[in-house]
RNA sequence: GGCGGCGUAGCCAAGUGGUUAAGGCGAAGGUCUGCAAAACCUUUAUUCAUCGGUUCAACUCCGAUCGCCGCCUCCA
């Protein structure tokens, strides 16, 4: 089975068939660094990130690479409100945002690149643009030349005749039409620029995507992802830009993710209606985070909620301590060969579940990502995996299936990345001897049968945040949620 | 106005022309426990916004209505 992916540009869903088997081209637009990233930005970072691990674990040779547009107004404007460099605003900002991703289990990029290091790369695309009669120079400015563009507004489908232009930016007369968008933009006083053959100024918005994807990927690749409400017209220009240049197709499939609201209303900057990912951060573990995320298709739109977000963080808490307990219980296996022919009833049982729930995540994961239905099985395979240990592990066929059923979540979560592993290991420090005597201490009382003493230690220890459970191994503790 | 999306249990959320409408959270009961915790078991949608239509058969396709949302030139 293939995989299928829905492409906005053809509004289906479409066997994805690599351009070049070697490489698979990946693009994601990334952010503009001016301020911290909200939570709703993360969404692409996150969801796009788990499409191109589920794209390695398939087997594919991904190159990913993600921009970092350093240059722009909104980076000037709050360089000019702070009285500091547009370049300390943006170096201030792409600190955080690794900070940040990181933080976020998302894996780095194979590159990251910034705009103002690609300024010659997008000289050099106005300059086909403009020897293929699809830009011209107006004032210092240079602009693209919509009606030259045939296949223009193919992606997001809008009809040139009936886009109100205007009806948010005013219109530069200086446009020969007002859907031209600009490319380069002549320098004014207090602002960066650069040399160009128009003069001294600075690259347009949509631009250094087209160069930088082209440059990092080639001139026709494979996946170019963001948020919606970049497929007009960020993308659309983009699409332009790269194919008015260069007269072959850019991008074979666009992928585009769904918004992130509060209370139904699109989570914006601009309207002062967000959460930044480091707040919430502060509130929530990241699996949880990633889980809040990955339960919901990338195309559908979220509501963000604390009622919703706190019950990604218990389910998170069961896949974590289920997760240690199928670890403990498999134990250090020997690696003996599984043959079906040995295995009691059960065993053959949970055996063929194994495989039952594994062609079952990747028909989910190959269905245009459905991570939600792929996590709703995986959440089957802990359930089983645990009924099949409580149960009791009579014989070493058992273990080495245990073990088995945790390589296959390792396995997984290497593309989710929604097990929260931080706090395996009990803690090594001084702490571990304290509260290792308070536990011996309880013991003793319970021993006694002195459970007024004994509760009191507990709920000192819960007020701590720690957990006190009785096995019949005997007391454990661990760390709660 | 143009284009696009959505409406499934208390909440979140998959699904889709015909098997019991996944899964998670919550709630209730049970096993285990001194009590808990964790885990497991059972229960929790005769029904998929509403109304029509197509069909042997629709939650799924078509139409209409209501409600919500996004984009329409620098927002992920």
């Amino acid at each position: 089975m293939a995989i299928q992916v829905y492409n906005t540009l053809t509004r289906k869903k479409e066997e994805y068939k690599p351009i070049n088997p070697h490489m698979t081209g990946f693009y994601v637009c990334g952010p503009t660094v001016y301020d911290y990233f909200h939570i709703g930005n993360a969404r692409p970072f996150i969801v796009f990130d788990v499409v191109r691990r589920y794209l390695i674990y398939r087997g594919y040779n991904v190159r990913y690479v993600m921009n970092l547009t350093d240059v722009d107004d909104k980076i000037i404007n709050r360089a000019n409100e702070r009285g500091v460099s547009s370049a300390e605003i943006s170096q201030k900002y792409i600190a955080a945002f690794f900070e940040d991703i990181q933080k976020l289990g998302v894996r780095p990029a194979d590159a990251y690149t910034k705009a103002t290091d690609h300024i010659t790369d997008m000289i050099t695309l106005i300059e086909r643009l403009v020897e293929n009669d699809m830009a011209y120079e107006s004032g210092g400015d240079v602009f693209f030349n919509v009606r030259n563009f045939e296949d223009y507004a193919k992606l997001s489908g809008k009809k040139l005749d009936e886009l109100q232009v205007g009806s948010r930016i005013a219109v530069d007369e200086r446009k020969k039409s007002p859907i031209d968008f600009v490319l380069w933009k002549a320098a004014k006083p207090g602002e960066p620029f650069w040399e160009s053959p128009w003069g001294n100024g600075r690259p347009g918005w949509h631009l250094e995507c087209s160069a930088m994807s082209m440059k990092y990927l080639g001139e026709s690749f494979d996946f170019h992802a963001g948020g919606l409400d970049l497929i007009f017209p960020h993308h659309e220009n983009e699409i332009a830009q790269s194919e008015g240049a260069t007269g072959k197709p850019f991008v074979r499939y666009w992928l585009h993710n769904g918004f992130l609201d509060i209370k139904g209303d699109k989570m914006s900057k601009s309207t002062g209606n967000f959460f930044t990912a480091r707040d919430i951060l502060e509130k929530y573990p990241a699996t949880a985070i990633r889980l809040f995320f990955l339960q919901k298709h990338y195309r559908s739109p979220i509501d963000f909620s604390d009622e919703v977000l706190q019950s990604a963080v218990t389910s998170n808490e069961r896949l974590r301590l289920s997760y240690q307990k199928i670890v403990e219980a498999a134990g250090d296996v020997e690696a003996i060969s599984i043959s079906e022919s040995d295995l009691t009833e059960e065993e053959k049982r949970f055996y063929s579940m194994l495989d039952g729930v594994h062609s079952e995540i990747l028909t989910a994961m190959d269905d245009d990502f459905n991570s939600p239905l792929a996590l709703g099985k995986m959440f089957d395979l802990f359930r089983e995996t645990n009924r099949f240990i409580d149960n009791g592990l009579q014989t070493a066929q058992s273990r080495q299936l245990v073990d088995l059923a945790r390589q296959r979540i390792d396995e997984y979560d290497s593309v989710f990345g929604v097990i929260d592993r931080s706090k395996a290991q009990v803690g090594q420090d001084k702490i571990n001897e304290v509260v290792s005597t308070m536990v011996e201490l309880r013991n003793a009382f319970r021993k006694e049968r002195n459970f007024a003493v004994a509760d009191k230690i507990r709920d000192a220890l819960a007020d701590a945040g720690l957990v006190i459970e009785d096995t019949p191994q005997g007391a454990k503790w661990r760390w709660g949620a």
